[in-house]
DNA sequence: ACCATTTAGTTAGCCGGCTAACTAAAAGCT
DNA sequence: AGCTTTTAGTTAGCCGGCTAACTAAATGGT
């Protein structure tokens, strides 16, 4: 018996953080009506704001079907505004409404609150220690889906 | 303009690493006819096969009817059984079949070829300290959810 | 013995993801 | 100009997740 190898393997462990994690934000999250995922199409408007659509999926790392139906949901809650693009007929952009722009201050909040759950119990030195490691696998991540 | 505060924090990053992550995992194992996330189930199966579907639900971490529809996508494919749990009419008990023991090694295979992608150019000092750091995360995250 | 309560799974329906196949507009080539 | 190719988004449909509401069997109290 005993637990299966694969259990042990860092992989693994990231996978059951990861999902742990993306729990614990959509719980947050959902106290201001925003479904997880969802913050990341806010996150990128309130740093630039009027964003074309496949400039949004590509931001989010994202393909395009999964950008159409969040934006239909976001405009549906009226956070979100889609205009025609005047410089090319296939293509729109992305506008905050005011209730969009309202959200940025409780949103991020709930990164904040999560990521003190996240790393509780943990000393500056090791917070920096991991935020680096993430980083660099991020990189590692980021390069071996771009060599494809 | 610069980026948005929270792209910058240790949970944001983490979010990102998961999505690529389980990209990453999910094109390995499609090679195999698996999306991912089956594959956990599959895990726990290789390790203690016959559990009832609740169980598995508990140790996926994941809510039960969520477990209704993998297995019956597994059974579909051929890779998993459901018995009728002889001490409990409403209850039924998971096996593998031959196709789905069948799967241990290469499944194993992705997980360690995924690994090797994610650590790439890491020192086993770095390596280690990213393990335990991950696994420190995991039971921060854990026990807030359990504390609910 | 009986009834209320708890427990095990299912169904329906939503959301974030994906791929494949499509439409329509822009850009390029001749 | 006219035709081909590329690009931007959409639709349809699948999968892993979730919640809410339900069925049916086991358990517990009296």
């Amino acid at each position: 018996m005993g637990t299966h190898p694969v259990k042990g393997r860092t992989g693994f462990t990231l996978a059951k953080v990861c999902k742990a994690h993306r729990g614990n934000v959509g719980e947050l999250l959902a106290a201001h009506g925003l479904h997880v995922g969802q913050e990341m199409v806010l996150v990128e408007l309130w740093e630039s704001d009027g964003l074309r659509g496949g400039e949004l999926a590509v931001r989010l790392g994202v393909e395009p079907p999964t950008i159409t139906k969040m934006l239909r949901r976001l405009e549906g809650c009226g956070l979100v505004e889609r205009r025609p693009d005047p410089s090319d007929a296939r293509s729109f952009r992305v506008y905050l409404t005011d209730d969009g722009r309202a959200l940025e201050g409780p949103v991020t909040g709930c990164w904040e609150l999560s990521e003190e759950r996240l790393l509780a119990g943990m000393g500056e030195e090791d917070r920096r220690t991991f935020h680096e490691l993430l980083v660099r696998v991020r990189g590692n991540l980021d390069s071996c889906s771009a060599a494809e």
